[in-house]
DNA sequence: ATCGGTAACGTAATCGATTTCGGAAAGCAA
DNA sequence: TTGCTTTCCGAAATCGATTACGTTACCGAT
């Protein structure tokens, strides 16, 4: 079945494609008689309008380009879901690439999705990435552009993040609260600012609890796997005063510190609480059931496909972009790995942020 | 900056546009100093041919869609990181939508799919979908569909799946290899062709090694969610003979059971040992590690695009359509759950296939 | 001087839909 | 009959790139 065109229309009914296409859409100016046999032609010869040629001449695509790092991984998975949502609801389809970490695959990514045709571009920065020359050509083409989780500060565009820091904030304080005393830090590498504000939120939280800081109690991972939980975990055992409770970068790390611990037969969390970030649904698989800090992948990416949508749709009316930087709370959900005391609160209770204000929304 | 047009290009040099678009195409009836000089102005300009202009002309749009019930699930990102790997090998772009397993929204989806233009579709059914009207729409406007994972024979269209019934069968005949002489089924919903063949492969297992069906070792599970696992394993070691091993249809449901069995102080693998259905990365994360049959997702991606992009060059060819069903194996990886004796095979061992040989691959 | 050939480029149709401009026909009033 | 407004529709340009077909100019050959 060949796809009907306007004209296959127009010729059946002895008009010209002007009068079919204003039938179709309903002008004012087709009398009643000859938009009824349009509408039936077009239902009997099935016509449906040529997707490139409509983008042709309106000149959009109604397409939103994502770019992220792995799409193998729940935290992005999410995002994108919430991307999906959010683009399809407002009539947009989502083109899909990942950069697999490479900054060199980033590059052509968003040079394939330029060329592809888009109307705005969703990235999420690779660890790799040193410059973002690759995003700022698409700014110069007038293609709107939104950061979100990895993003650069030397990039003018708008952005959705988490609030690394007062997730961990919230973490340390709560193992503070929990009775540690000793608490050590599994941190991330030093590339990503994720890692650097997490780092930043624990360092924050033992000085406002009148806590020295101990390097000794800080390891550094490079791939945030399970088995350099397990290793560095060891290592903080062994130390002459070992660690009463751990903050772990990340969810693999913080099992894999479990297990260290249950190898050196450490009760969980009597001798040793800890406490992850990500919040994986892994989280409440394994046993203790691992306190995590939840991150809002869905609605980071419903609000940063927001952010793109509108600033799309500003430009297309000639409006001034203003660009807009939003930072998500991050959630505690504590459970059996640190949850000491029951009067603290709730198994499920969430842990209100005690962190300083940091600025949370600038516009630029 | 505005994107640069042919015409541009063509007014700047005081030629017309079909001599730029054979220049920048290096056809030989365009002398060498007029293509140079193209050359540097569409540089000096900026140009980049516009994608809708292109595409209307050769009627060829290089976008494969993507339907999947549920993103945020980790068979499924697997399966579109093979997708976009070979997609984008190809010089194709996916257009990734979801389901939310509603059958309703499939149809939507698959529509808006085809009325934003791509050039075949890759899908994966939801539970709930009843009729396969919607893609056999798709076919007759000459759009090739290749089903996975979750497919249809309602459908004459290629596909590629697991080997649920052959993974399920190595599954329970490595429970019974380990000693266990009555295995229980945590299966799934009826309707998924998937986990009926789970449960046939189940069946097969226990009647090729002379051990009887009892039905009391079977129960359903309705959301396949670690709190089934948990519960109708309680339900199983409540049984005047309880099972010594336990084959569930997904990693949730054996993660589940593996709770339930250490709250009833039941040692794994020595009581009773488990098998699940994925390996999803969580089964190594937990304690003990757990067994399970690995689904070739990002191979089942891998082949599906395969499939859908030489039938959508046999169309461009006018060449038949051959339709091809492909089974891809499963692979039982062996962890502690499952492992009571060293001498068997080892830690990461592949148990091969010894399921009678079904109809693996068939040409309609 | 004429013809054939060819290198190099222009003309214009084409893809399919949208939209501006305009024009014919009909109706009505003076 | 003239003039004017509606009503309804056609012609043609447009979006940007591609390509079948012509055309020009210049060459050597006859």
């Amino acid at each position: 079945m060949k796809r009907a065109t306007l004209r296959d229309i127009a010729q059946a009914l002895g008009v010209t494609v002007a009068t079919v296409s204003r039938a179709l859409k309903d002008y004012p100016d087709i009398s009643i008689a000859t938009k009824q046999l349009v509408l039936a032609a077009a239902e009997r010869l099935h016509y449906a309008p040529h997707p490139m040629a409509v983008k042709l001449r309106q000149k959009s695509y109604r397409v939103v380009g994502v770019v992220v790092p792995d799409i193998v991984h729940p935290f992005f998975s999410d995002v994108i879901s919430g991307i999906i949502e959010v683009a399809e609801g407002q009539g947009y389809h989502v083109l899909l690439s990942q950069s697999n970490e490479s900054f060199e695959k980033e590059i052509r990514v968003t040079q394939m999705l330029h060329a592809t045709g888009m109307d705005g571009l969703l990235v999420c920065l690779s660890n790799e990435t040193a410059t973002v020359d690759h995003l700022r050509a698409l700014q110069d083409y007038d293609l709107p552009v939104v950061l979100f989780d990895k993003i650069s500060a030397d990039l003018d565009a708008s952005s959705v993040v988490t609030d690394d820091f007062q997730g961990a904030y919230d973490a340390v304080t709560h193992l503070l609260a929990q009775g540690c005393t000793r608490v050590a830090h599994l941190k991330g590498p030093p590339n990503p600012e994720n890692t650097r504000k997490r780092f930043a939120g624990y360092q924050a939280a033992l000085a406002a609890h009148g806590l020295p800081f101990r390097p000794e109690y800080v390891v550094e991972c490079h791939d945030v796997s399970h088995a350099e939980g397990l290793a560095f975990t060891r290592q903080l055992l062994a130390l002459p005063e070992p660690p009463d409770g751990i903050f772990a970068v990340s969810d693999s790390v913080a099992i894999g510190a479990l297990t260290a611990l249950r190898e050196e037969g450490r009760r969980v969390p009597a001798d040793v609480a800890v406490v992850g970030f990500s919040d994986w649904a892994v989280c409440q698989l394994v046993e203790p059931q691992v306190s995590s800090v939840a991150q809002p992948g869905y609605e980071i990416g419903r609000q940063a496909t927001e952010l793109l949508l509108r600033e799309i749709q500003q430009l297309r009316d000639d409006q001034p972009l203003e660009h807009s930087r939003t930072v998500l709370g991050a959630t505690l959900r504590v459970r059996g790995s640190s949850q000491r005391l029951v009067t603290d609160e709730g198994s499920r209770a969430v842990l209100r942020s005690a962190a300083p204000q940091l600025p949370t929304a600038a516009s630029a």
